[in-house]
DNA sequence: TCCTCATATGCGTTGTTGCGCATGTGAACG
DNA sequence: CGTTCACATGCGCAACAACGCATATGAGGA
């Protein structure tokens, strides 16, 4: 359960691959994008993405086995974020990726989905007592 | 043998994924960082990675089909080069990812081999009459 | 036409990945 | 302390990826 201690470096180009083959997954792909604008508790990507809770919780545990991102426990809920990468070259890569993220429809429908997860008055049942992720300021929180 | 019709446009996610999955291995990459500066013939890469030549043959395949490189015959070489992806987003991607191969001290090292293959009077007896890649003004050529 | 060279591909093997399903674990609450 | 909730993990399976080895293909040259 540990977060990761930062991995011994790497070259940069062994982060690289390392950081590709966490990246190389549609699902990892949307949670990175849904986490974009900080820490979201897992609840809140099952409830978007729609899908079984072991196999978010599987995405997660890969990609912070990569050291993409890092987990943080509050109470009974655990909270995900993203690391940036230590290499700085490898960092400007990411920050490519989220750029191209931000830009795609379907994740902004991701992000719509979460920011209205999240606000929304008719929260549904299970989320009501999540702690809320701090997207709020990014996209149309919609109807 | 197509060199593929530029793919029928996939959202940038989508397109993301692919180019992720053909990222996340070691030769890919290495192959990649040697056609930084232009087209390169197959017996080069074969040379300067000293791996076998079905080994090299079947991650360009696996590049090309999608839709990374691509190829073009001379002769009986095949020149294999580095194809621009069409959405902007995903290029700046890229572009980060070249970068990023550049600054990293293994590349740069397979670099100069290249550059070694290429220009050196003692070209390995098999090269000597393989069409040479446009490297030149690259890294140091050394000795 | 036959041969050689440069490259691609078929095949079998092995390791990895993603998945569903069921179950384990740690935190709060009674 | 037992239960419930939020999440993680063990297990078996099917798909895939990477590899070595052998062989096919396509272009030129003798």
């Amino acid at each position: 359960m540990t977060n990761r201690p930062v991995t011994k470096s790497k070259t940069s180009a062994e982060a690289l691959e390392e950081l590709f083959q966490a990246l190389g997954d549609r699902t990892r792909l949307r949670l990175l994008n849904l986490m974009a604008d900080g820490e979201v508790c897992v609840c809140f990507f099952v409830e978007v993405l729609d899908q079984p809770q072991p196999k978010i919780s599987r995405h997660l545990a890969y990609m912070r086995s990569a050291g993409l991102v890092a987990a943080r426990r509050e109470a009974k809920w655990m909270h995900y974020a993203i690391t940036p990468p230590e290499d700085a070259t490898v960092r400007a890569a990411l920050d490519a990726v989220m750029a191209t993220l931000k830009a795609d429809g379907e994740m902004q429908k991701d992000r719509a989905a979460l920011a209205r997860a999240c606000c929304s008055p008719r929260v549904p049942e299970q989320l009501r007592r999540a702690p809320r992720p701090a997207i709020a300021g990014g996209v149309t929180a919609a109807t």
